[in-house]
DNA sequence: GTATTATTTAAGTATTTGCTTAAATACTTT
DNA sequence: AAAGTATTTAAGCAAATACTTAAATAATAC
């Protein structure tokens, strides 16, 4: 039997609950990396800015700032979340940093684009 | 010529830069759509409970305040958000209320437990 | 009608977030 | 080396977030 049960109902089944708890835990660690990618393209700002990386392929913050209309140091403090998050990643050139859409978690990132895509193209 | 232009760099394509813009304008209520359903996915616990909600069918807040151990109140409001995004509905059967995955945002909610439930298969 | 159960609402609070402005860093050009 | 350009860092702050505990609803059972 489970401990720490808040769950009181008369007909609340026990057995469910346990495999629940157990399915909950075995999805933990994608569960809390899936959230923490969510949670940064979950900013209308950001959303804004990863679209533009997707359509461009790379843009400078100065770029991202005009289009944004949008100051350079915040667009910078986003830009440094996503890159910290491993959703973009930065190339300099010169005093140019270029950002554009990182490997890593693009296969939770590329369908979100393709929503939009698909979207536009009904409208 | 752009109007509030930001971005002096010599070499700043302008042209490109205002079919940003425009591109960005065009896609502007999906992208806000898309971000409020993100931001919602992107809290840990809202993302548990989306999930357990997708493997389950259906829970109420006392099987939910169990397996996540949390209190009712801290998920009911949770649940609220959920609901209130157009993520979530709920079916009241007596004094217990059930909750389930709605239609709604199905489309942009279901990709992403593809990716847990493929992560898992991985493992 | 009173007690019990399932849930929500409300008020309070500590933490996080997303900007702002000013200053710092780094590269380029002259 | 001095001035200008591209970007980041830092400090401050108002607003949003995610809990907490206590009280309010609403349905059921006795």
């Amino acid at each position: 039997m489970r401990e720490d049960k808040t769950c009181i109902r008369v007909y609340a089944d026990e057995h469910r609950l346990k495999l629940c708890a157990e399915k909950l835990d075995s999805a933990g660690t994608m569960i809390q990396t899936l959230s923490q990618v969510l949670s940064l393209a979950g900013s209308e700002t950001r959303l804004r800015i990863l679209y533009l990386l997707e359509e461009e392929g790379e843009l400078c913050v100065c770029d991202l700032s005009d289009v944004l209309q949008m100051t350079m140091p915040a667009v910078s403090q986003q830009l440094r979340k996503l890159k910290d998050g491993g959703i973009i990643q930065s190339k300099k050139v010169g005093q140019t940093i270029f950002y554009s859409l990182k490997q890593e978690h693009l296969e939770i990132v590329k369908p979100l684009f393709k929503h939009i895509s698909s979207k536009l193209e009904q409208a």
